[in-house]
DNA sequence: ATTTATTGTCTCAGTTTGCGACAATAATAG
DNA sequence: CTATTATTGTCGCAAACTGAGACAATAAAT
């Protein structure tokens, strides 16, 4: 966080990064310090920055993770979304200056992205004006701030569109993974049950994923396949 | 066009702005004075207003249309975008002063739209660093400034990738048409034949569309039925 | 050795899709 | 007035796809 013309004006980005543990779909927010603010994770571009660079350095710095699925969806332009009396909050609780900070007090479009990331891989790292950076059941977020509840619904209403056009579960998993373990990501994502003979079914007719040995697994049933993604 | 702080800094649209005619897809250009420079219509977001408002009002002044048909796609935010020079030239070539404009000489992000309208409707006008605002049909367009082509790529794509979710066809099309006339639209947009018997099965099992009376087509064949979108 | 839970696969019926065929018909040509 | 031409609405059939249940296989627990 630096001074006013550090970053361009007018412009944030938010991020839906999503996870996936114990059969549930999960999403990263963060808590503003002394505030009870939750909001999702953003960010500001710099000067002579990309903006898709700009969201995979904030990515970096709240996951620890390079190289993640990651994928624009929307644009938040509405007016109401200015409400400087928000982030003046966030400010004088953190012992900001509302002066030196005042580029933050005004109007913002936000560039929102979604991102599926490995549940496993991450560290959930704070930025400099929150105290906690952590996983939420998509349907047990705490209020969020702003319109970034619109944005959540639309992350997850794109993420479903994209679901049957695009390759994408798998994002969500490590890199092997039993056919149970990714029909219920595509359960998580979608809200409802699949009927397992078809998903299976239509999986293996995508040629996309490389099956290998037998997992062994401590459960008291047949050892299912481990499977990756990539034909060869 | 109005001085530095009426707009948003940084921010800008431009939209792709798609017509139908002689069975082919088109869609509206302007030329900049004396430059020889092609762009897609575009503009500014006002201190107070909602980015979605800000294109309608575009496209109101592009086009003469009130309630268009449009969607938000894609936001362009590359660092090489930046290219003051362009339009240096281009306030140069209008005898504006690049002192008075110089925020149009800052870096900008571009939200992309695209509208879908009726050609017969629409009476193009050029605004005012332009001198022609014109249909072009997609497959001979002209070379267009900064990454234009790329949004025009990118708003087909988008497009083609929506025609099976959404029913947007008809959008293209006058109030009333035949199903031969939506079937040469959905071929413009797909950029492929169509079976005749299996489309028209597809659109009318989407009960959509009302059937009106025959049409008196002054065609040496069999007149066909009118159609116009809605239910009841 | 038996039970339990889950897996991989198959079959079958129902639905959707691609494609050709047929009669119907508005204008035109003879 | 009749035949021709071009295109329309519709049907039928085969192939592909989908949803749902059924069956044997098997790793761990009893």
């Amino acid at each position: 966080m630096t001074q006013a013309p550090y970053y361009l004006k007018h412009i944030a980005y938010d991020s839906v990064i999503f996870g996936f543990s114990g059969d549930k779909l999960k999403i990263l927010i963060i808590r503003y310090h002394n505030t009870g603010l939750y909001a999702l994770p953003g960010g500001f571009v710099e000067l002579h920055e990309n903006l898709n660079d700009a969201v995979r350095r904030g990515l970096k710095e709240r996951t620890g993770l390079d190289n993640i699925y990651l994928e624009q969806f929307y644009t938040f332009g509405d007016v109401d979304r200015y409400q400087p009396d928000v982030m003046r909050t966030i400010l004088e609780a953190n012992g900001h200056s509302t002066e030196t900070y005042a580029w933050l007090l005004d109007r913002f479009l936000s560039v929102a992205y979604y991102a599926l990331i490995n549940y496993n891989d991450v560290v959930p790292t704070p930025d400099a004006l929150s105290d906690s950076c952590d996983w939420y059941d998509l349907d047990q977020l705490p209020n969020l701030m702003l319109d970034h509840a619109e944005i959540v619904a639309k992350a997850l209403q794109t993420l479903r569109a994209n679901l049957d056009r695009k390759l994408v579960g798998m994002n969500l998993l490590p890199a092997r993974f039993t056919m149970g373990e990714l029909q219920k990501v595509y359960e998580a994502i979608l809200g409802e049950k699949l009927h397992r003979g078809t998903f299976q079914r239509k999986m293996l007719g995508l040629e996309l994923l490389k099956r290998h040995e037998k997992q062994y697994s401590g459960a008291a049933h047949k050892a299912p396949f481990l499977y990756s993604f990539g034909t060869e």
